[in-house]
DNA sequence: TCTGGGGTCCTAGGACCC
DNA sequence: TCTGGGGTCCTAGGACCC
């Protein structure tokens, strides 16, 4: 039988910022959203205070009152880089592995002998942890799904050592019976309510059912979950697959925008964005969608939901066709007297840059040349110096105000508590040569 | 006053075709 | 006025994940 391990990082964004910060050691730390919303990730002394995830950062005062907090504003350059690091350290150590978002990995060990599996997690852990000052949770089981469940015991009991193997009908039973139902991957907070309002309380009274009752109640997916807490292995590697069927950049406002205007610079924003995600897969999309919201919390305004999409001509990954077609849309779907709070911009129909079909009315073969130049070098000089270091003049956050000068633009993204950039990359800095 | 951002899959129902 | 049945494709909505 193959085992897989899931690695996961313990609370990733909080865990980053302390490799620089060792001072916040055993402090409660918590990590915000983009534009300061919400809090993200949560240190364990959070945690335990009873911060929950995705509170609000204005009522954590209080919530809280008289409690310390270390409060970060989200810098996702930063954990992209150090999680970037840990990957390459887990690829280094099992042949197969997929990552499945930025603080997660699944490895397929298959062939590892049964008795080495513990030594081989712990062993990860440690150099994981020697290496990039990232502590990491690694469960070990024959399925993906009950992978994951051994990982929540190794983050939450001391005795794994950080690594907890599922190698026998024992312990997985074991496991089933003291794991509650809404912890189990694949069954929501939705679900879990429905399955609890039928009486089940862990894991193990849901896998007590009838393959039947399950397809009935609800539907293949948590049929195939409920294979794989019985010990089979039916979550297939391809739904990890990091080839993206869509890409999306979008932000709320930290105000709220009326004018088309200020709205046409965001969404430029987010298009370009979305052509440089595009280009760093070596993709392309021929359908590209926008969106823009009101504030659905303020009943008090009147609400709209703007969005529309085209199909190019050609596929593209140019920042120029994308960023064009997002703003035309957004003239089509723009409706003045609304207060938008949120926007974005989606590009779909992606396929592999090799073997795109050119539809020869709309193709220019220089121009295309011309572009693609022109996009890899920006992408070089924003990657070295930072995202949107070079941008088009349709996606600078500044206006002419009055007197010919330039005011910067009122509804930026907020970030009051960004930590810097301290882990520079070695591989930019040497492509400066 | 302030309430995130990115993805995936499945299903039901409608449109359309023969 | 009567007005079947089956297949496919698309879309919207709802669930899940991190």
């Amino acid at each position: 039988m193959g085992y897989y391990a899931v690695i996961d990082c313990d609370n990733c964004y909080v865990s980053c910022e302390r490799v620089f910060r060792p001072d916040l050691r055993r402090k409660p730390v918590v990590v915000l959203s983009n534009n300061d919303g919400c809090v993200v990730a949560r240190s364990n002394e959070a945690k335990q205070i009873g911060v929950k995830a995705g509170t609000p950062y204005y009522q954590l005062a209080s919530l809280f009152p008289g409690q310390q907090f270390a409060v970060f504003s989200s810098n996702y350059e930063l954990y992209a880089d150090m999680t970037a690091r840990v990957m390459s350290m887990i690829r280094a150590a099992a042949p197969v592995c997929f990552r499945y978002s930025i603080d997660e990995a699944f490895c397929r060990l298959d062939g590892m002998p049964e008795n080495l599996l513990k030594t081989w997690g712990e062993t990860l852990h440690k150099r994981i942890l020697r290496n990039t000052g990232m502590p990491v949770s690694i469960g070990i089981a024959p399925n993906k799904t009950l992978a994951k469940m051994a990982s929540h015991y190794a983050k939450h009991y001391r005795g794994y050592r950080h690594c907890c193997v599922i190698d026998s009908d024992e312990k997985r039973v074991k496991a089933l019976k003291h794991y509650p139902l809404k912890e189990v991957w694949g069954i929501g907070r939705r679900y879990a309510v429905r399955l609890e309002s039928m009486g089940d309380r862990t894991a193990w009274d849901f896998s007590c059912h009838h393959a039947d009752w399950v397809r009935l109640q609800f539907n293949v997916s948590l049929q195939r979950t409920w294979m794989e807490l019985g010990g089979k292995d039916c979550v297939p590697d391809e739904q990890m697959a990091s080839h993206k069927k869509s890409i999306c950049t979008s932000r709320s406002f930290s105000g709220m925008i009326t004018d088309l205007t200020d709205l046409s610079t965001h969404v430029a924003n987010y298009a370009s964005r979305c052509a440089e995600k595009l280009r760093r897969q070596h993709a392309m999309a021929s359908v590209v969608g926008v969106f823009a919201d009101t504030n659905h919390f303020r009943d008090d305004l009147p609400q709209y939901q703007a969005c529309g999409d085209r199909r190019l001509l050609t596929p593209a990954s140019a920042t120029q066709p994308i960023v064009q077609t997002a703003l035309d849309i957004l003239r089509h779907i723009y409706r003045p007297g609304y207060h938008y709070k949120r926007a974005g911009v989606i590009v779909m129909g992606i396929q592999e840059e090799e073997g795109v079909q050119t539809n020869f009315i709309d193709f220019d073969a220089e121009r295309f040349k011309k572009m693609k130049r022109l996009d890899e070098a920006v992408d070089r000089i924003n990657r070295i110096g930072g995202s949107e270091t070079v941008v088009l003049a349709t996606q600078q956050y500044t206006r002419p105000a009055g007197q010919g000068k330039a005011e910067v633009f009122a509804n930026a993204i907020r970030h009051d508590f960004r930590s810097g950039n301290p882990s520079t990359r070695w591989s930019d800095l040497i492509e400066l040569h």
